[in-house]
DNA sequence: CGTCCTACTTGAACGCAGTGCAAGTCGCTG
DNA sequence: CAGCGACTTGCACTGCGTTCAAGTAGGACG
């Protein structure tokens, strides 16, 4: 083998330095084998296709999460922390969230997550497919909170690689979101009190909501009626005497 | 002005059309030219960009959802039909979620009904900030909610527009899927009972998670007072400043 | 030491997609 | 009828994903 051989990983991690850099969009080969310093084409021989490299740069990720041991904590700090491990992860490659939404991301770093993901779950006393759909509801919900800033991120970076006016195309289009904003009452109160940033949607709002699912999910569990929250001692319902939680039906 | 002029809307509604039918990744200015029975070029005198067409679409379809009259239902009922009614846009409009991640999009259309949103989360009793919290988490939830199923139709559209072999790629690809599944004991275990199904997330699961995050809500509103918020004593993501969003744009 | 095989790299080139541009075309208005 | 302005069109440029035929280099084997 030739001495200065790339390898798969190199070019994945390499992939991934550049997505973070340069967004979804931003990623092309030639770009890719400048950084890499070798030809646009000698990806190609490694990782197939640029769909392919996408595929693995979006699954090796998820390795960045932490797995919570669950003998040591209960079930919904558990849960926090991976749920706000994720959202960590997401905010960090924000490219991850759009290539969510045109690939199919699927590989071992995925499934070591959503494995454990299930185990937090079926800790808490859910079983069968209250346990999956309890995680897919906290799952979905993080997924869904990354999403707008994804979006503030990559058009920012679009701007950047569309010329210099960047500030000014960007201050045009907070304008006009405002002037649109301006003739709906209740989105106009927020205007005023300057809380609606379209790039920065407040962290606040991510635990804010994260707490509102785990109490609803916990509520679910026990019946434990106390609705005064916070307190999660070990829920560990031993084996969840599951009431049959009423779901709507469709 | 030409008798067979070109209109915005026209181009608006057919580039929904070819969304729907092709996906994201299938608009192309030279298709939508092709159905407009017009050159591919005419629809730039009229939209300007590509980008900004997606954008007009993709605020557009906004307006397909109702909007339920608050004074003839509680708010929880009209928060579930919100939902469920953006659940179901989602699902005719898959690529609408792509273009979530990739642009800003917010227009007439997603104002009014991002207004109404507040207005029933203000009519449930939430007030100021915890108002915009609770609207953001369960549209937050929805949206995150239809990513995986816009992945999965991309993805078979974009097989579908690679060559005649798309189900032998997808059988593939669902194989390899399984594959690494089996290697987690709580992903194999949901092999077995034919659950885990990419493709489909169950509506059910929407139901689920809705019907939890609303409880969640709710309990919030009974037990009000304490502003001190949230449980969880570890996380903090970082800055768990005070409720005044920073605005910094990037 | 030479030779071959394999693993890997490269540059040129093809096709498609977004889009700017200059030259139309058509109908209305003066 | 001349001309203007609203729209349309074909051409062509650029950038990107990808293919392909032609390399190159290092180890294995004789």
């Amino acid at each position: 083998m030739p001495r200065d051989t790339l390898t798969r990983e190199q070019i994945v991690k390499a992939a991934i330095d550049l997505l973070d850099d340069e967004g979804l969009e931003g990623l092309n080969m030639r770009a890719l084998g400048k950084r890499l310093g070798s030809a646009a084409t000698a990806v190609y021989w490694h990782v197939g296709s640029k769909d392919n490299l996408i595929t693995l740069a979006g699954d090796e990720v998820w390795h960045q999460i932490a797995l919570p041991d669950l003998a040591t904590m209960d079930w919904r700090t558990a849960a926090t922390q991976m749920a706000t491990d994720l959202h960590a992860m997401l905010t960090r490659h924000s490219w991850l969230v759009q290539a969510f939404g045109s690939y199919m991301i699927f590989g071992p770093g995925k499934a070591r997550h959503d494995d454990h993901g299930y185990a937090v779950y079926e800790a808490a006393g859910f079983t069968g497919a209250q346990a999956d759909q309890a995680a897919a509801t906290v799952f979905t919900f993080v997924l869904g909170n990354a999403l707008v800033p994804a979006a503030a991120a990559s058009f920012t970076k679009k701007l950047g690689r569309d010329g210099g006016n960047a500030e000014a195309l960007m201050h045009e289009s907070m304008a006009k979101a405002h002037e649109i904003a301006a003739q709906f009452p209740r989105l106009r109160a927020r205007l005023d009190t300057a809380a609606t940033d379209y790039a920065a949607t407040p962290d606040n709002t991510f635990q804010f909501g994260l707490q509102a699912i785990l109490d609803g999910l916990e509520a679910q569990l026990g019946a434990h009626s106390t609705p005064s929250d916070l307190a999660s001692p070990s829920a560990a319902g031993g084996d969840a005497s599951a009431e049959h939680a009423r779901i709507g039906d469709v």
